[in-house]
DNA sequence: TAAGTAATTTAGATTCATTCTAATGATCTA
DNA sequence: TAGATCATTAGAATGAATCTAAATTACTTA
C-alpha cells in the first residue's frame, strides 16, 4: 500500500498536513465512498479538523488528478470514490448506501448508436436497489 | 393526443390554469426534457407567469403519480422527462442536453448478483457524450 | 538557512436549486 | 351556495458547494 505522501508526490501536490490526513482515510480500505460531509467527520472523529473548504478543494482536487472519481446517485449531495478502474455502482436510497460493481459484471449485447457528431465519453450504470 | 384536462382528471389533480398549462406544454411534443427552470421561462414565453414553488409543486406532484419521470445527470439541477417508458439516456454535458435512449436499445449479456436481500428498484445506463 | 514566491488553508460570505411557510385564492362536494 | 379541501404564491429558509481575501505553509534558490 502506497503512503499518502508518496501518492501526494506523485499527484504533484503539496504533502500538506490536511491533504495528508485526507488520503491517508481514503487509502486505509480497499474501497472508499464519502461525501464531503462523511469525510469531514471521519476526519473529526479522529480528532482532525479540517475547513469545509479545504475538505471540497481537495476532494474536487484528487478527483481532477484521477485519484478520486465522482459518483452522482442523488440530488442532494456528491460522493467520491476511491475505486478508480471503469465500473458501475448499486445504491440503496433506503441506506444511502453505495456499493461498486465491477466493469467486468456488466456487459452489453447491445449498445445504441450515438448521435450524430458525438462519442462516448463514459458509460454509468446505476442499479437502485431495495429491501426485498 | 389526450387534452391536458383529462389527464389531470385521471391523475386526479384538479385542472387549475397554472397544471393545465404546465401539461399542456408538456404534452405539445412527443419527448420533452425540462428543468424547473426551463419550463417556467417556456411559460413566460407564452406570457403564462406561474410561481417557482408551483412549478416546482407540479412536477413533483406529476412525477409522483406517474405523468413525468425524474432524471438527474448532473448535480446541479434535476430534469423531468415527458417519455415514461423505462429507457435510458445520452447526456451532453457540453450542451447540457438530454436525449433519450429505448430500453430495446439496451440489452445486457451479463448483469450483476444483487447484494443480498436486495431487489431491483430501477437501472439507469447514462450514456455521456461530447463532440467527436 | 533565509528570503521571496507560489500554493494552501481558512472562516465566513455567497450562490443556486429546491423546499418550506403561512396567507390568500380556487375548486369541489353535498 | 357553504364549507371543506386543495392550490398557488411571495418570500423566507435550507443545504451543498463555491468563492473571497487574508493568513499560513511549503517550496526554491542563493
Amino acid at each position: 500500500m502506497k503512503k499518502a505522501k508518496e501518492i501526494l508526490k506523485n499527484l504533484k501536490l503539496r504533502p500538506t498536513v490536511q491533504r495528508i490526513a485526507i488520503t491517508e482515510i481514503l487509502i486505509k480500505q480497499k474501497e472508499v465512498h464519502v461525501t464531503a460531509y462523511l469525510l469531514k467527520k471521519m476526519l473529526a472523529d479522529k480528532n482532525v479538523f479540517i475547513s469545509r473548504a479545504t475538505i471540497y478543494n481537495n476532494l474536487n482536487e484528487l478527483s481532477s488528478k484521477g485519484f478520486l472519481k465522482k459518483v452522482l446517485v442523488k440530488k442532494d449531495k456528491m460522493w467520491f470514490d476511491t475505486n478508480l478502474s471503469k465500473h458501475h455502482h448499486f445504491y440503496d436510497e433506503e441506506e444511502d448506501s453505495l456499493v461498486d460493481i465491477a466493469e467486468k459484471e456488466i456487459k452489453f449485447s447491445k449498445f445504441p448508436k450515438m448521435p450524430k457528431g458525438k462519442g462516448i465519453k463514459s458509460v454509468d450504470v446505476l442499479i437502485n436497489i431495495r429491501k426485498l
